[in-house]
DNA sequence: TTGAAAGCGCTAACAT
DNA sequence: ATGTTAGCGCTTTCAA
């Protein structure tokens, strides 16, 4: 099994050693027919025995054709985002393909230089996951096949968009509160240019206006965009009750923030949930193991990234996407825990 | 600024544009000299004009050399693991190199294929984070530079080592606990094969010898190799308490195995850190923001990615390195909360 | 069923 | 300071 070569060898050099010419030794390994079965024996031995692995560059320069995609994320150690990375890595290498990870920052010029690159690296494909503003295609060649999840393309034409319904889940986890007799809502939202943010948001409204409770801008704590540690929740959240801002019920637009405003209640002497009830967003694996436990909406990141990644391989395969397939929600989970 | 080109323009074209030839094209575009300001004026006008952007897999092709890095983890979900991937992408990006990313699900198999599919893409260095067994050199091209972060390679010679120092955030830990005034120390652990898990559990070793507390088997909890969730920390745990192994002090080989056995000495009627103390390992976010907070050995990623990424890309410059450089080991902090 | 030859877009040696 | 040319390793047309 010791591939210690130190030079390559190329389908050139299989052929002298086969006796046949690089055109057929290609056939062999690709199976594309035209040769017969003893030669492809022949070959194969010979390629075994060197130890033959094929130059994915030179076969990509020939083909135009990379057998890479490139994945758009702000920031992989969100553990949401990779989570749903690690699902499309899994099941791209299984068809064949490999994986360029691109952290954006949320920084556009980096996500345009990033796109720059990939192009000369000629991926076959790109799955752009979130992201601040929506996602204009026309930064990109028009055949750069695109597949947005959790992010609006600006022109829904020509890019295929997959998402959670944040809306539903904003919707859900408000009324959650409700139900349970919260009559003062809070929410508290970082990112609100995040088309994932904005639906939860407008989930949180049209709940409090389905139940008869006034709206109003107070509620809504922000954390500054660039600080989506759980630390500055609980200092927003610390801030608003010091203010004599009460509330019963708090909708955190994700678990991190959930976790940070858990803490702030904690300090200022409110329980969970008996004063204050919380409902985050994302199930993160830890939500089972604070204490309480945190009640959460769960997206369904398995799917999400196979559908994702199945409509890019179909795009690929230059099938014809139906219009609903162009355009795809992916249910969500309510999981309660103690901290409702 | 829209690129929505049909066709790529290459350099041949430009050169045709310019009324140059393509090398002059290529000596200005990469800098090389030997051209006028004037003409380079000229073609860096027509590359603007037309959208020129380079096609890497040509250049690759040519220089043998690809801009990119391989990066093999057990998996990027994991938090510990994705920040340090995090960091790295962001350092190499700025010097111009695309990361490829591989789960390996510690499957020998997978990683091994892995590795036939970055030689042929021409990676230009490997990046090998974690991972079970020692990782073997010979399985990759002798030329392959290769830079392993928590992982012991076979043969030191030819690859570079850079890990924390987990025998000593081990011994730290355990000693914590001990000073605090545990008498029965317990050792949750998993993946023992690991490089890092192994050290850790040396460390406790050593810990409880020097302290004069006998070190017994049963000490020692161990979870499931595939099952590195806190539940299957939280089942161990609870069973061991049932069966009457009580312990006063608890050092989890990471922060999930520690919020497990958080949650069954909870479950189990014990108080933390009254009557058991825990420490954890990793020092993940959510330690500050669980209740009680948990304490946690902290290893240094950005250090410990910068360090990768720049050692490889002095071996990638031909640059000798010095035997110490060749292996490394980054200290680790001991952070202290409401859990000892 | 097989082979010869062209060419993907780039760089680098060599020539001028 | 600039151009000519060969060739990286592969696939693919065309011819046999």
């Amino acid at each position: 099994m010791n591939n210690n070569d130190e030079n390559k060898i190329s389908i050139k050099q299989i052929a002298k050693l086969s006796g046949v010419s690089p055109a057929t030794v290609s056939r062999v390994i690709n199976n594309n027919g035209r040769f017969s079965e003893k030669t492809r024996h022949h070959v194969m031995k010979v390629i075994k025995e060197n130890n033959y692995g094929m130059n994915y560059i030179a076969k990509s320069l020939r083909m135009k054709k990379s057998f890479t995609i490139g994945v758009l994320v702000p920031d992989i150690s969100n553990a949401f985002f990779s989570s749903i990375v690690l699902r499309m890595e899994k099941y791209l290498y299984s068809k064949g393909y490999s994986v360029i990870i691109c952290n954006t920052d949320r920084d556009e010029q980096k996500e345009l230089a990033y796109l720059r690159t990939l192009e000369g690296k000629m991926v076959d494909g790109l799955l752009v996951i979130s992201g601040d503003q929506e996602f204009d295609p026309s930064v990109v060649q028009a055949q750069t096949l695109t597949v947005c999840i959790d992010r609006k393309p600006k022109n829904a034409d020509n890019v295929v968009f997959i998402s959670s319904d944040h809306y539903r889940g904003g919707l859900l986890a408000t009324e959650v509160l409700i139900k349970k007799g919260c009559e003062k809502l809070g929410i508290i939202i970082s990112h609100e240019n995040l088309y994932s943010s904005r639906e939860r948001l407008r989930g949180f409204k049209d709940a409090l206006e389905t139940y008869g409770l006034p709206y109003s801008v107070n509620k809504v704590i922000r954390v500054e965009d660039k600080e989506t540690k759980p630390e500055a929740a609980r200092l927003q959240i610390l801030k608003s009750l010091r203010q004599g801002d009460l509330f019963d019920g708090v909708f955190a637009i994700n678990d991190r923030l959930a976790f940070g405003a858990m803490k702030a209640c904690r300090e200022f002497g409110l329980k969970v949930p008996e004063n204050v009830k919380i409902i985050g967003f994302d199930d993160d694996l830890l939500c089972t193991y604070s204490s309480p436990s945190l009640s959460s909406v769960k997206q369904d990141s398995d799917q999400l990234a196979k559908k994702a990644c199945d409509l890019l391989l179909k795009l690929i395969h230059l099938e014809v996407l139906t219009s609903n397939e162009r355009c795809q929600i992916i249910p969500i989970n309510i999981v309660l825990r103690e901290s409702v």
